[in-house]
DNA sequence: ATAAAAATTTAGACTAATCTAAAAAAATAT
DNA sequence: ATATTTTTTTAGATTAGTCTAAATTTTTAT
């Protein structure tokens, strides 16, 4: 009898597809960025590569399995069991990006395809394996924190390089923009998370920024470069 | 604040899917069973724990796209196309059971079902810097051997421990099951990859086998294990 | 050689995830 | 306050992969 109302259990707590968990990192991210404001069905539509009309039945899917706050018209938010898939599908993103580049010496530009799909491999004894393998790292190779096994995720305080005090120097700790072509940059540059800029000056002009690199070398980094540098 | 790049999208219809993958597998190595045989579609429903008429419509597509050689109700083998995916994702398969053993310290009978997944991820890249960390190993955790990155599988010859020639020392090179209860079975008894086995003697009336392993203990094991004992 | 049994394929249906087009609701502008 | 635009949802299809039940082909046994 015990077996029974166990499999019953089990049977209602049918598991989250990869498309289904590929959206609850979605919103996680999304929300994250709207500073915990729901998340629109149109830019869900937008990061998922998908229709409107598709976004409005996924989420009636979602909301059917208690994974998301939803009101027609109203945006989304994440319940707390619908955070809890997101921050592990977060997590094993991020722990998978330090393995491919800490162990098998892969670029930072040239991770985040493969690491959307390891992300969604399914073995907690996996990840937490992987996690002691690694060294249990808080951060992830773009300066992203990792989410701890108990689904917290650390919180961490951004301020954006093009807003640095002049004459201030300051660590990089981060980007806001991973795209290989952005991180391709940074790499032109010599820039990379733990080096230090100070901002000399910002031109009137194109608002680019004379910066000194690691007290060494003088360079100078346009705004768009700037904005997306994440230091503290 | 993240810029975020997912695809959503499914992989598109020139890809093989992780289901033609899966099948494209069986077949591989059901047809290595059969001595290069045809697979016949109810032995690739019982593999693939679908319904025989699953199969056949899957048979229909993966003819389709050239990577089977199918006459209806004539069984099945692969083409040149088709063995060239099962050998890749077969080869994964095997590395990802090695990084598994070998670094993160899981045990034999723990690991079939995480390279099961993880079979499927989608980079050259990947699999050949997975392949040199490991120090490009030619044999699985269960003895199988890996195939290389031109897509070639080693030709291995097997014998079974139950068809040893007496007083004959041998080395344990495989096991023919792979199942977590019989791998933990052998763990009982001391059985692993690269020991050695002497048969003393094969009981009359249960075929059970007196063996001598490591030149130094004696046991008995039973005709089911020696059976699924490869020895050279 | 024929009948019975087994294996395989076909027919028709279902679910998940997507689409386009149309309807409805909310936001914005006059 | 009303009209227009934008956003979101619904309606109706489509595709991949699966199912059950029925039909067909092959194999086996008499
Ligand atoms: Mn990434
Ligand atoms: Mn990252
Ligand atoms: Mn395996
Ligand atoms: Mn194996």
């Amino acid at each position: 009898m015990y077996e029974i109302t166990f499999n019953l259990k089990k049977l209602s707590f049918d598991l989250t597809s990869f498309t289904e968990e590929n959206y609850l990192k979605i919103i996680y991210l999304l929300t994250e960025r709207n500073n915990g404001n729901e998340v629109s069905t149109n830019d869900l539509a937008e990061q998922t590569q998908t229709k409107a009309a598709s976004v409005s039945d996924m989420l009636r899917k979602l909301a059917d399995k208690s994974l998301i706050n939803y009101k027609k018209y109203q945006g989304v938010t994440l319940t707390t069991d619908g955070e809890k898939i997101a921050l592990s599908v977060i997590r094993k993103h991020r722990l998978w990006e330090v393995f491919l580049v800490n162990k098998l010496g892969f670029g930072w530009d040239e991770i985040h395809d493969i690491a959307e799909q390891l992300e969604h491999i399914d073995s907690e004894d996996l990840t937490n394996r992987l996690d002691t393998f690694l060294g249990s790292p808080k951060f992830d190779p773009h300066g992203d924190p990792i989410p701890n096994s108990q689904g917290q995720m650390p919180s961490v305080v951004y301020h954006r390089l093009s807003e640095a005090p002049l004459n201030k120097e300051v660590a990089m700790t981060g980007v806001s923009v991973h795209s290989p072509a952005f991180l391709q940059h940074l790499d032109k540059l010599q820039i990379k998370l733990g080096c230090t800029l100070k901002v000399l000056e910002i031109s009137e002009f194109d608002k680019s920024l004379n910066v000194i690199l690691n007290n060494d070398s003088s360079l100078f980094v346009s705004y768009e470069v700037a904005k997306n540098l994440l230091v503290k």
